[in-house]
DNA sequence: GCGGACTGCTTACCT
DNA sequence: ACAGGTAAGCAGTCCGCG
């Protein structure tokens, strides 16, 4: 372990409690429970481990919170960092699943759907705020014996609160539980550790985020050990398996499970590197050791899997790539099949759509829906991915691949199969483990701010996240959570969008000049949206509010009143969102910086930004979503509004102090060569009038706008290239456009100055003509013509046209049998003939449509062409000038 | 029946 | 199941022409 991280566990078990018990009063003395029994089967397998509870004292880091339908109890998921162990507290403080109504009490008890359930337990009357006039309700509390019968009551009432919430995640609101922080155990009940601030500190913080009002300080000061305690490392292992497939493109179905597992691989973050072999006479055999390898053969699939449980078993996280579809409940249904199920220390729960699995010693995440998840890829990983197979993924951030196997892993000899079985294993380990841990840090910061636990965290979207974080906090505050209704009532969308179909007016771009300027600074608001619902007090209960005493306008662009905030109290969104902003701007992303610091640190710095960038982002979107259940379209509205009332006053501002803006997109400004003394004007006025920070955020030494909005390209003063919209940028564009489009890229890059202008574009002109030469004299194979385009379902949902490449992808499934699926990315050529398309699997080369490819050159090289004043007629009217020859008709 | 103008669908991008 | 805005290319439809 190194230096860095024994610091950390060091100073996460030497972690000081909070003084505040965030567990219930009515706590009761702890209680031994276990839910397995160490068993040994007939091989002499340790299998079936126990599951002891907690000791006293001790630290330990909270993982998930479940409910255990036989115990009729929430129970814990506590990792112990020395032991590498899980424990499990149940829940002791007789807490039970309850929702809430209007309906008085005596009415209830009335309703026979009610008050007969078997599973009814008692009727209280409980006090809330209600958000919307801060004044305190009387309600209705329904109590039950199981969650299920929460379900089972919630509609016998005309408006039940709080009835849709899963009873786990209630169970963590009510008691205050952070899932990712530590906690120790007294008398059976949790007590959160963790850091927390000093005096010093607490009034550095306050002083830093610039907080005067006490509601918001308070808050700050809750959150500071969210951010600041140490994150542990969790011992952990990746699992990969191979199945044996009779034929290629067959993918075999778990639930079946007909084929046996031929390989498993085991890559450990304590170091551990084991595959499991399966001894077979149909390939080459092998034996002996394999470079650091420790391999285990075995002579029948029901000792490799009994072997398997009983390595697994040391881990308390299993890690998989893919796991939730494949490999658990292969390993489970098959581990059934060979009639050793019991032995499986996993649970397939089949659930509406997608299979749940879980890991009953612990925790199972499945690193494909967690890198899948739209706000990891886009925010966290800034879209360094945009494929989601283990080697798309593993490309774009570890920069390490699969090994490529020419045929399928039933064909391929012992050794090569073992290499490649562990090679899987080892990747999905390293996603986790990369730059020190920041994939693990990130999760735990992400559960830590959502309060989800990380099983949940991994396979849900950021809506889920921020609703939990939302639900949470009202309960914390005593707050009654609103029904959707009672939100949609108040704030009418009063603005058309742009776009056919959507909600609301969105955003400002302006229409950019086509040409080469050199010197552009890019200044932009730092959050914009994020500033403006912490600025403006903006959140669902102080939006429109009924009645109100103190209230400001929501203007857009022009000036027009579309709604009216309340400004009495601050907003529950107003004040979560502009925490994380101002936390991260004004604290996290300074001390990533920072230079003087110990690189660990800096890292951990640098996630806990990233984590709130996530959250940062995502707030305002859903807020227009109507699937979210806290969806309030006049918030969405309200921020865009603002947003354009923003950049459009700075526009004009711009424009009076003699700034020559070229472009700008929402929350940016393209300035060309402007003077110091009005850029820091500019800058001033905007903190003056908005109290927004409106920042140089890139300086160009040129750039080529195509005319087009969201379409340019940026060069550096040290030559590094922002391609921006561009077609050349396109996943979907054929190979020879992109390597082709970067030799004219690398001209464009070596200008220095407006003198350079001319040579270069002489120089791009040859270049796009050389690539139409060789394009029509066909120099380019198969691969480097396909366009490479995702199917987004399945073709059978293709119902209203059928585009190219579902096409392609129909032909390729009727006539060779390989199954395409939602995701997959298809490679076609376009051809002359019925469909105009191949693919590329089925094509050849004479059969290919060179005017289509003709246009494409022309499309691409076009928004580089314009820049430079010319037109495409340009370039083949030169063409027909040189090749004297074979002169064009065009 | 043909072709241009148009709308709609789909994908992929930007903020 | 976060949002709206922009662009490209194709599918499919409508409509006038003859």
């Amino acid at each position: 372990m190194s230096k860095a991280k024994q610091q950390t566990l060091d100073e996460f078990l030497s972690a000081t409690p909070v003084k505040k018990d965030v567990q219930s009063k009515h706590a009761e003395s702890a209680q031994q429970s276990t839910i397995r029994k160490t068993e040994i089967n007939q091989e002499g397998r340790k299998l079936k481990v126990e599951m002891t509870p907690p000791e006293e004292g001790r630290n330990y880091l909270l993982l998930q919170v479940d409910y255990d339908g036989k115990e009729g109890k929430a129970f814990c998921k506590l990792y112990d960092p020395i032991s590498g162990k899980v424990h499990i507290l149940y829940d002791n403080t007789k807490h039970m699943p309850y929702f809430l109504t209007d309906v008085p009490t005596d009415k209830i008890s009335k309703i026979s759907k009610i008050v007969k359930d078997s599973s009814f337990d008692k009727i209280e009357i409980v006090e809330k705020i209600d958000p919307f006039s801060g004044k305190k309700v009387k309600l209705t509390k329904i109590v039950t014996k199981d969650p299920l019968a929460v379900r089972r009551m919630r509609d016998a009432v005309p408006i039940a609160y709080e009835a849709h919430i899963k009873y786990f995640n209630n169970y963590i609101y009510d008691l205050g539980l952070i899932p990712g922080m530590p906690y120790t155990v007294s008398d059976g009940r949790l007590t959160l550790t963790g850091k927390i601030p000093s005096k010093e500190e607490g009034e550095a913080l306050i002083k830093n985020l610039e907080y005067v009002d006490e509601v918001a300080i308070r808050t700050a000061i809750d959150w500071f050990p969210i951010f600041e305690t140490p994150i542990p490392t969790v011992k952990r292992v990746a699992v990969d398996i191979e199945v044996y497939t009779p034929t290629k493109g067959r993918v075999p179905n778990p639930k079946d499970a007909e084929f046996p597992i031929i390989s498993i691989a085991l890559a450990g973050s304590d170091g551990m590197k084991k595959v499991l072999v399966l001894r077979r006479n149909d390939v080459g055999g092998f034996e002996g050791t394999l470079d650091g390898l420790d391999v285990e053969f075995f002579n029948n699939e029901r000792s490799l899997m009994n072997r398997f449980f009983e390595v697994v078993s040391n881990y308390p996280v299993v890690l998989t790539f893919n796991g939730d579809d494949f490999d658990i409940p292969y390993i489970y249904y098959r581990a059934v099949k060979l009639g050793i199920g019991d032995w499986a220390p996993f649970t397939v729960i089949k659930q509406e759509g997608k299979p749940a699995t879980k890991y009953n010693l612990g925790l199972h995440i499945d690193l494909f829906r967690f890198f899948f998840n739209k706000a990891v890829r886009n925010y966290a990983f800034e879209a360094k991915y945009s494929e989601y197979n283990l080697d798309a993924v593993a490309s774009g951030i570890l920069g390490a691949s699969k090994i490529k196997l020419d045929t399928i892993v039933s064909f391929v000899d012992l050794k090569t199969l073992i290499l490649y079985n562990y090679r899987d294993a080892e990747i999905t380990l390293g996603l986790t483990t990369f730059n020190d841990e920041l994939v693990w840090k990130l999760m735990i910061l992400l559960a830590r701010i959502s309060k989800l636990g990380l099983e949940e965290l991994t396979r849900v979207e950021v809506s889920t996240w921020i609703k939990n974080l939302y639900y949470w906090e009202h309960r914390q505050r005593g707050l009654l959570i609103p029904s959707k209704e009672e939100i949609a009532r108040r704030g009418k969308i009063r603005t058309s969008a742009v776009i056919k179909g959507k909600g609301y007016k969105g955003a400002i771009v302006i229409d950019p000049p086509a040409g080469v300027f050199f010197n552009v600074v890019v200044l932009d608001f730092a959050s914009l949206y994020p500033s403006v619902i912490k600025n403006w007090n903006i959140s669902y209960e102080t939006v429109d509010a009924e009645t109100c005493s103190k209230e400001r306008d929501v203007i857009d662009e022009s000036g027009q009143v579309l709604h009216k905030v309340c400004m009495e109290r601050i907003g529950l969104t107003a004040l979560i969102t502009g925490l994380l902003r101002d936390f991260r701007v004004r604290i996290y992303k300074k001390k990533s910086k920072q230079k003087d610091i110990d690189p660990s640190q800096k890292a951990l710095y640098e996630v806990v930004q990233r984590a709130m960038k996530v959250f940062i982002n995502a707030t305002y979107g859903v807020f227009g979503d109507d699937k979210f259940p806290l969806y309030a379209p006049a918030v969405a509205e309200s921020v865009t509004a603002l947003g354009r009332f923003v950049i459009t006053s700075t526009l004009k501002k711009a424009g009076e102090i003699g700034l020559r803006v070229l472009y700008g997109d929402t929350d940016s400004l393209f300035l060309h060569n402007p003077p110091k003394k009005e850029l820091e004007g500019i800058v001033e006025w905007v903190k003056k009038q908005f109290n927004l920070d409106f920042e140089v955020d890139k300086t160009y030494k040129l750039v080529l706008f195509s005319g087009l909005k969201k379409n340019y390209m940026g060069v550096s003063q040290d030559g590094k290239v922002e391609i921006k919209g561009m077609l050349a940028k396109k996943r979907n564009t054929p190979e020879f456009l992109k390597t082709s489009f970067n030799d004219v890229k690398t001209i464009i890059a070596s200008m220095q100055s407006e003198a350079d202008v001319n040579a270069a574009k002489e120089k791009v002109a040859q270049e796009i003509k050389e690539i139409y030469t060789r394009l029509k004299e066909k120099g380019y194979n198969l691969d480097q013509l396909a366009f490479k385009v995702m199917l987004s379902k399945s073709i059978d949902q293709y119902t209203k046209t059928m585009p190219q490449h579902a096409k392609a992808a129909l032909q390729l499934k009727n006539s060779t049998g390989i199954n395409v699926t939602s995701r997959d990315i298809i490679l076609f050529v376009k051809v002359k003939g019925k469909d105009g398309v191949k693919p590329v699997q089925l094509a050849k080369l004479k059969e290919v449509d060179v005017e289509k490819y003709v246009e494409a050159v022309r499309s691409t090289f076009e928004q580089v062409l314009k820049a430079f004043g010319l037109t495409w007629d340009d370039i083949t009217s030169r063409i027909s000038i040189d090749s004297f020859f074979t002169p064009q008709t065009r």
